[in-house]
RNA sequence: CGCUGUCUAAUGGAACCU
């Protein structure tokens, strides 16, 4: 049972719903492992009404079942129902708490991000990171250290939350002194450090970073792969490219995004078809790297042979249509696409502000407000 | 009898608007 168990959670990590549900399916029995992970496995692919059903269907839960549903909600973004559930649970643990703390934060929410701090009765330090890192997102630095201070027993996630922290805000300054003291560096460490040297274009010190890194991941790489694009040596950028051990959509994106915020087109376009896989979100980087270069014919060339279209991807179409003054077009996907975005929003009114039809931008200015959209 | 393994919460890289 155990290793069908394995097996299971195995195919759900990967995001294989179809093998998990049949893994699921051909095991001889089931316990409530088992059950909590096919949960698990069905809400992280964001199929939220599935797995509510699922939830519903199971014979017997427990605070498992409960924090796996609330934090799939809250991770889809509907915190609103993650909250009723939460409310509704018949027994509370760290789990959920942090995980709603989370959410909350994330929304921009402090006071009730703190109040559920506060009500926990037992705060672990995974709840104090939660904290620490909640009052860092929203601007609460010192709050955020006085935290970081007050934890016993800090570990290098606690260490990197602060570090974060710092880096985030702008203060490179105490970003390098947390550093210099930090018990233990891992790879978010060192990342973290490359990363915030590069948003203040300290090119060198970045490198410095990247090499005495003991090991590099491909986040690693693709962080400093974007260093250089940053600072527009599109060379040194591809040269990283081509020297890291395994390509990713992130690291090809990067590139991608690199060459065509530089005119460099046909680099792009050379690179992005030397590529066997082309994912969604691949597709969706060289079609905004048509549109950034004003290519329209060529992004929907790409844009038609997608299988996939990602809200990503019609937002991109969105403001090309709006760029060649074509409101009508702009309008078009606006109304006919299935899900929105802050950006979505966004890109339509100024799809209008540009063209000329100050009237339309503010009435949709008004409308976004009552649908509750928040910008971040 | 004890221990170990399978499910849920905290930190780093990219593409769409401003």
């Amino acid at each position: 049972l155990v290793s069908w168990n394995s097996i299971l959670t195995a195919f759900a990590q990967n995001g294989n719903l179809i093998d998990a549900q049949d893994t699921f399916n051909q095991m001889p029995e089931q316990d409530l492992i088992s059950w909590n992970a096919m949960l698990t496995a069905i809400a992280q692919k964001g199929k939220m009404e599935d797995a509510k059903r699922f939830f519903d269907e199971m014979a017997c839960r427990n605070l498992v079942s409960w924090n796996s549903l609330i934090s799939s909600f809250s991770q889809n973004g509907h915190v609103a129902e993650a909250k009723r559930l939460y409310e509704n649970m018949p027994e509370r643990d760290q789990v959920c708490a942090t995980a709603m703390l989370t959410a909350y934060s994330q929304l921009g929410n402090l006071r009730d991000a703190e109040a559920v701090f506060s009500e926990m009765q037992f705060q672990n330090s995974i709840s104090a990171t939660a904290m620490l890192n909640a009052y860092a997102q929203n601007g609460y630095i010192q709050e955020a250290r006085n935290v970081f201070d007050q934890i016993p027993q800090k570990n290098v996630i606690t260490w990197n939350s602060m570090l974060t922290a710092y880096t985030e805000n702008e203060n490179l300054t105490e970003a390098e002194c947390l550093f210099d003291k930090m018990p233990e560096l891992d790879l978010v460490s060192w990342t973290t450090m490359l990363s915030a040297y590069a948003q203040e274009g300290h090119i060198q010190k970045a490198k410095r970073i990247f090499d005495k890194m003991p090991e590099k991941d491909r986040v690693a790489w693709t962080a400093m792969l974007r260093t250089y694009a940053l600072c527009g040596n599109l060379e040194y950028a591809r040269w990283i490219l081509e020297n890291m051990p395994e390509w990713d959509t992130v690291a090809l994106t990067t590139m991608l995004a690199a060459y065509a915020q530089s005119d460099h087109l046909e680099q792009a376009e050379c690179l992005y078809a030397r590529v066997d896989e082309k994912n969604p979100v691949l597709q969706t980087a060289m079609l905004s790297a048509y549109n950034i270069n004003g290519n329209l014919i060529e992004a929907k060339s790409v844009f038609y042979q997608m299988d996939q279209r990602s809200m990503v991807s019609w937002n991109s179409m969105l403001s090309a249509y709006a760029q060649h003054g074509n409101v009508e077009a702009a309008k078009r996907i606006f109304d006919e696409v299935h899900e929105r975005s802050a950006v979505t929003w966004i890109a339509m009114m100024s799809a209008y502000a540009q063209n000329g039809h100050f009237r339309e931008a503010l009435f949709l200015f008004r409308e976004m407000n009552s649908f509750q959209i928040f910008l971040d």
